[in-house]
DNA sequence: AATTCGGGGTT
DNA sequence: AACCCAGAATT
């Protein structure tokens, strides 16, 4: 083991603060192993996502399905149901997709190497390194935003990303050792979330001051350099929210393919760039329509939205359960079914502003 | 190589 | 506002 990465190791026993899915350093001087199916499914929803959000829906996942033959038997609604609100739903789709293909391709284990790993749906390069490593004790080279930020100051590397990042890949497994491989990928993480951070690095106190070049350079805080991105432009749209007497809400289940794809959400327009022809409007049914008094805003990743919100009271039909609403069909869901919770971020905003609007009548 | 996928926290 | 996040799939 090279002394870079023995003094990473070191750092990391004397500092790491055990995620709630994971065992530790402890754990592993005992002889437990990480449960590969829990470190899946927290990897799966860390995609792009910070460990504060990730936290609770972690909670509530294992607590419903325990294991992944339980992930597997469950409903495809009440899995995005679960899923709402934490953003990419192509990862919860992905995610059942994974779960089956464990259960019917691999007698509920999952496959212990990264290239086994890879074949599954969801688990891309790093996921599959990360489960490989942590939960398999395989020699794996994890490679996230964090790593990619630790190793361009490391080794003071200016060629910007995304094209650095076969250079800052073999950077980072020119160092990663035959042992502990799975603590060994925590930590280079964990000195990137904690001390090697985007802006105003922690470079006083980092186990790698020393041989850091950025830091000697002084160009740390500046690594690593990304292609700009573009600006983000305006759309807008209009969803149509029907209410019966009795409370329940005509809701629609989105195709499974494109944005906030197999989630629930209300009827309306498409979305047009303020520059194009508006919409037609189009009432999912005839009825008295009441525009409320303020728009739902929301930012996806590479625009705005706005979105006018409509409300009418429509007659009472029999009621559908959320999750048996099939991938782009609607029907109306009673009172006693509708969660809030089960849609979207963009969906409850527009909920909260309608239901706002329906008590001031 | 570039684009499409959410949403919230930080600066 | 811009940037970031334990990225993957698609084009």
């Amino acid at each position: 083991m090279s002394l870079l990465s023995a003094s990473l190791l070191d750092w990391y026993d004397r500092h790491a603060r055990v995620m709630p899915w994971r065992t530790g350093p402890q754990a592993r001087r005992d002889g437990t192993r990480p449960d590969p199916y829990r470190v899946w499914l927290s990897e799966v929803m860390l995609q792009q996502t910070t460990v504060a959000a990730v936290r609770d829906y972690f909670a509530r996942f294992t607590t419903l399905w325990p294991t992944v033959a339980d992930l597997a038997a469950a409903e495809d609604g009440a899995v995005m149901a679960e899923w709402a609100g934490l953003g990419y739903y192509a990862r919860a789709r992905n995610l059942l997709k994974c779960a089956r293909a464990v259960v019917a391709d691999h007698g509920g284990a999952f496959p212990d190497t990264r290239e086994g790993l890879l074949s599954l749906p969801g688990i891309g390069p790093y996921t599959a390194s990360a489960i490989a490593a942590i939960a398999f004790d395989r020699a794996e080279t994890v490679v996230d935003g964090n790593v990619e930020r630790v190793m361009a100051r490391l080794h003071d590397v200016h060629r910007p990303l995304p094209a650095a990042k076969r250079e800052l890949t073999a950077l980072a497994a020119a160092l990663t050792p035959a042992a502990r491989p799975g603590d060994y990928a925590q930590a280079v993480m964990d000195l990137g979330a904690t001390i090697c951070t985007p802006r105003s690095p922690a470079c006083g106190i980092c186990p790698w001051r020393a041989p850091c070049a950025a830091r000697a350079a002084g160009t740390a805080p500046e690594l690593p350099k990304k292609t700009p991105k573009k600006a983000k432009p305006t759309r807008h749209g209009i969803v149509y929210l029907a209410r019966t007497p009795s409370g329940g809400w005509l809701l629609e289940r989105r195709p499974d393919k494109g944005l906030l794809g197999g989630t629930l959400g209300w009827p309306g327009t498409g979305w047009a760039d303020l520059a194009e022809p508006l919409p037609d409007p189009e009432p999912p049914l005839d009825a008295d329509w009441r525009q409320v008094p303020a728009e739902a805003l929301h930012t996806f990743t590479h625009f705005h939205l706005r979105l006018t919100i409509m409300v009418a009271e429509v007659p009472d039909v029999s009621g559908t359960p959320p999750a048996r609403i099939p991938p782009g069909d609607r029907a109306v869901v009673p009172r006693d079914l509708f969660r809030p919770s089960d849609l979207p971020t963009l969906m409850r905003k527009a909920f909260d502003l309608a239901q706002g609007a329906f008590d001031n009548v």
